[in-house]
DNA sequence: CGCGTTTGACCAGCGC
DNA sequence: GCGCTGGTCAAACGCG
């Protein structure tokens, strides 16, 4: 799904934990119509003494901006792509008001590029290809298709997917995108994630076989 | 010297 | 209309 094309993997750093979310937006445009362009979110969990506020994920990023938000004592960085420089792709890095060890990453836009070489080499549970262990959330509010990827605390994979937005799946869909249910979602994520021996391990694993053999 | 980062200034959108 | 806030620009600065 859009989680291997976008595929934002987060990499080298101290992470323990990724959780993506995928929002289409309306963009307005000057001609009055609107145009769809992909949000999408993903929290990191660093080193709460890194302060850099680098989530690398692929991709080579150009700092362009730095501002503290009122709802947030942490500065939020903005960045641009710089691999390809008519890439219209922004990403806003902000550390957690609650959790200074979380940091999300903000992307908007898709990629008109690919991955730079090697990247797409990077371990991650975001990047599909390579995770063995699914973590990430897709919710595409504007269409039928819902796909979690649950990671349940006992280590096993809980997949719910809808093909089609039937009754049931309608609210169970409301539910998922209440703002309460993400953020309990995201909290009780986080725990079983970081909590899990067997993720950290799995995660351990996948980078391993991803290096190249010297 | 070139490139990336930092940071203050500036601008646009929004609410009152 | 004004003030606040988020987002962007661009000059200054630092580093390799």
């Amino acid at each position: 799904m859009e989680t291997s094309d976008s595929g934002d993997a987060n990499s080298d750093k101290k992470i323990n934990m990724v959780e993506a979310e995928h929002v289409d937006v309306k963009s307005p445009l000057s001609n009055g119509t609107c145009r769809r362009i992909k949000v999408k979110r993903v929290c990191t969990r660093i080193d709460p003494s890194d302060t850099s506020l680098v989530v690398k994920d692929g991709y080579q990023w150009r700092k362009y901006g730095q501002k503290v938000t009122r709802d947030n004592p942490s500065p939020r960085a903005y960045f641009r792509c710089a691999f390809a420089p008519s890439c219209p792709v922004k990403k806003k890095v902000q550390r957690s008001a609650e959790d200074s060890s979380v940091v999300e990453a903000t992307y908007e836009g898709e990629h008109n590029h690919p991955r730079p070489t090697g990247a797409s080499e990077l371990p991650s549970c975001a990047a599909q290809g390579g995770g063995s262990v699914p973590c990430s959330i897709s919710i595409n509010s504007s269409g039928p298709t819902i796909t979690l990827d649950l990671t349940k605390n006992g280590g096993g994979v809980q997949v719910v997917e809808a093909g089609e937005a039937q009754p049931d799946l309608k609210k169970v869909c409301r539910e998922v995108a209440s703002p309460e249910f993400r953020a309990a979602l995201v909290e009780q994520m986080a725990r079983a994630l970081t909590g899990d021996r067997k993720f950290t391990d799995a995660l351990a694993a996948a980078i391993l076989r991803k290096l190249p053999d010297y």
